[in-house]
DNA sequence: GCCGTTTTCGGCCCGACTGTTTTCAGTCG
């Protein structure tokens, strides 16, 4: 028998020579990607259901997964991984050796280009795009429509008038779906509280209420939004949610549930429900799918079966879970934090008592990286601290653009030298108010940074931060990232990847790499609170954390209402078990300035 | 294809909804 915790392996897979690089541009991400589109490609082909979804739950691994496979791959630990076992470890490592996978591009040439496009349309599953395929030969979306309009449909097995209706239906809905994204949290989040705070000031009853689904999670983007509440009155809520001023469209509505679609465009559930029920549904609507996965297994191995009503016996009798405290304690569990139900890992860091302290935007002290009308921020140094200082702030660092960055007004060494001065004159006015005298420093095409080691010197903190030159192969932008970090002037890397949600793909800069130099420099990495960045995501800051990496969350505020986009940034912070001690900005300033100090 | 504090074989999360193939399959969240 194999070892107590390990798991038994017959052979477990070799790991790759020291020598061997691994191929370049495959990592967490886009292994998670070949997965998804193995079992997308398995699934078409009718293969068995729990084959594809061992391949889902790998791409979860991969996603979640707080470390670099490459480093995991690279210590043969690739077996170790949960939902990653022989087969798939071996697949992990031909993509990892030599950039290609046989078995994906024999599935590749096995399916017919395009089917898998046609899933996209809302009720189309793996089983119907095939079925359309084999009888009306088409490839895609727009063939379809071809097809349908020219009133052939009915030949497709299994397909009736109603269903064909509908098909057109989803098409269209489709189509301009395309033209959507989806939200940001932050323009998400404030609609699902202003949609609460409405319905709870109806003075109609309303005993319990709260979000579901990605918002409370605090993902960065969302799809649609769920509300939960739970009145004696179901049918009286759904009638005024409906009228509310900022629904554009009744999407539809029952006598305890309706969908809408605000004007925005955003798609909205509202459900009334009973209160005995209300802690297991809003678990359920929660998730994530595969948080939920989890702990349903978990309620089977103590002989329970959890559903979204509560937890049946095997005598057929009920557990009802009123508060979502009671679906956790029944299977032995402390309360999770939404951020952290991923499937990666809180279950059974809850269940050995050893659940993270999650920072909160409560234990925010200052904010280390903002801009001023000397460079393209909208306030001057004063107006912005005293807006730091009214939240309650110890510090704020002025860090105005250097002088590369021209489209942004960066600022010329003689320019900088006299922002000092104000910036003193402001801490006369604010004291013990420290308003710190910093630079957002380009880290420039060629490599090097925007103004001398003397200039670097002379100031109180130096964010550095690539701006041009973001689309420069991977290992270029990641040598250049590892160079600023490696000189000790630099204290922060800003915004590292770049990334703009729904706009920019981050750089290709190797996030893993930069986060092993920064821990022998002692530099801080920047989770930019911007709402459109959100850069280091969560992924990184876990990886970030597991590696006790320094972490800053700072807003890049250009305007003083841009502080309160702390949350955001906390909400990434958390979702990637960030504690308190783990971000630098939480730190007093006494504390801040030792840091600095020693960093001199 | 993965997994194991009953297990190395035989399971694998759960229910709602819809249409149609009148007893269930497909899709979704």
């Amino acid at each position: 028998m194999a070892g107590k915790g390990a798991k038994p392996k017959k052979e477990p897979l070799a790991p790759p020579p020291a020598d061997l690089p691994p191929a370049p541009g495959i990592g967490n991400m886009s292994l998670a990607g070949t997965m998804q589109e193995i079992a997308a490609m398995l699934e078409l082909k009718g293969e068995n259901r729990f084959k594809i979804q061992s391949y889902r739950r790998a791409a979860d691994t991969l996603l979640n997964m707080p470390e670099d496979i490459r480093a995991i791959w690279r210590q043969g630990r690739l077996e170790d991984l949960p939902n990653i076992g022989e087969a798939i470890a071996g697949k992990i490592d031909e993509l990892l050796r030599t950039g290609r996978l046989q078995f994906y591009e024999r599935l590749r040439a096995e399916i017919p280009p395009g089917v898998l496009a046609l899933t996209a349309i809302p009720d189309v599953g793996p089983k119907t795009a095939l079925a359309l395929y084999q009888a009306l030969g088409v490839t895609s979306i727009a063939d379809l429509e071809t097809a349908l309009a020219a009133g052939r449909g009915p030949e497709v097995p299994g397909l009736g008038a109603k269903s064909l209706e509908r098909l057109r239906e989803s098409i269209a809905a489709v189509k301009q779906r395309a033209a959507d994204q989806r939200a940001l949290l932050a323009v998400a989040r404030p609609l699902a509280r202003q949609i609460i705070d409405q319905l709870r000031g109806s003075g109609l009853p309303i005993d319990q209420i709260d979000m579901a689904g990605s918002i409370r999670r605090g993902r960065a983007t969302i799809g649609d939004m769920d509300i939960l509440c739970t009145s004696p009155q179901p049918q009286r809520i759904v009638d005024f949610f409906i009228a509310l001023p900022i629904v554009g469209a009744v999407v539809g509505h029952g006598g305890n549930k309706a969908t809408v679609r605000l004007r925005n465009g955003l798609q909205v559930d509202l459900m009334v429900l009973p209160p005995e029920h209300f802690g297991a549904l809003l678990h359920h609507f929660t998730g994530s799918r595969e948080h939920n996965i989890q702990m349903r297994d978990r309620a089977l191995s103590r002989g329970l079966k959890l559903n979204e009503y509560g937890f049946d016996r095997p005598d057929g009798t009920r557990i009802l879970c009123a508060r979502e405290e009671d679906v956790f304690a029944t299977l032995g569990l402390p309360w999770i934090p939404p951020e952290l139900r991923e499937g990666a890992g809180e279950i059974e860091a809850a269940g050995r008592g050893r659940l993270p302290h999650l920072v909160t935007v409560a234990d925010i002290k200052g904010d280390l990286h903002n801009h001023s009308k000397w460079s393209d921020g909208t306030a001057t140094i004063e107006e912005m601290a005293r807006a730091a200082r009214d939240r309650g702030y110890q510090y704020m660092a002025i860090t105005d653009h250097s002088q590369s960055l021209t489209i942004a007004g960066g600022l010329t060494v003689d320019q900088i030298r006299q922002q000092a001065a104000e910036v003193a004159e402001v801490n006369r006015q604010l004291a013990p108010f420290r308003v710190l005298h910093g630079v957002e420093l380009e880290i420039k095409t060629d490599g090097t940074l925007d103004y001398p080691d003397a200039v670097l010197a002379s100031l109180d903190i130096v964010v550095a931060s690539v701006h041009q030159g973001l689309r420069h192969e991977a290992e270029r932008v990641t040598q250049r990232v590892i160079d600023a970090c490696r000189n000790p002037h630099v204290d922060i890397i800003g915004h590292p990847t770049g990334q703009i949600l729904n706009s920019r793909e981050p750089s290709g800069l190797d996030v893993a790499a930069l986060i092993a130099v920064a821990r022998t420099t002692g530099t801080a990495l920047e989770i930019n609170a911007s709402p459109e960045r959100l850069d280091l995501n969560e992924i990184y800051t876990r990886q970030a954390v597991e590696a006790q990496v320094l972490l800053a969350v700072d807003t890049d505020s250009h305007h003083p209402e841009g502080f309160a986009n702390v949350e955001y940034g906390i909400t990434v912070a958390r979702r990637g078990w960030a504690q308190a001690a783990d971000i630098l900005t939480t730190w007093p300033l006494d504390k801040v300035l030792a840091w600095l100090q020693q960093r001199q």
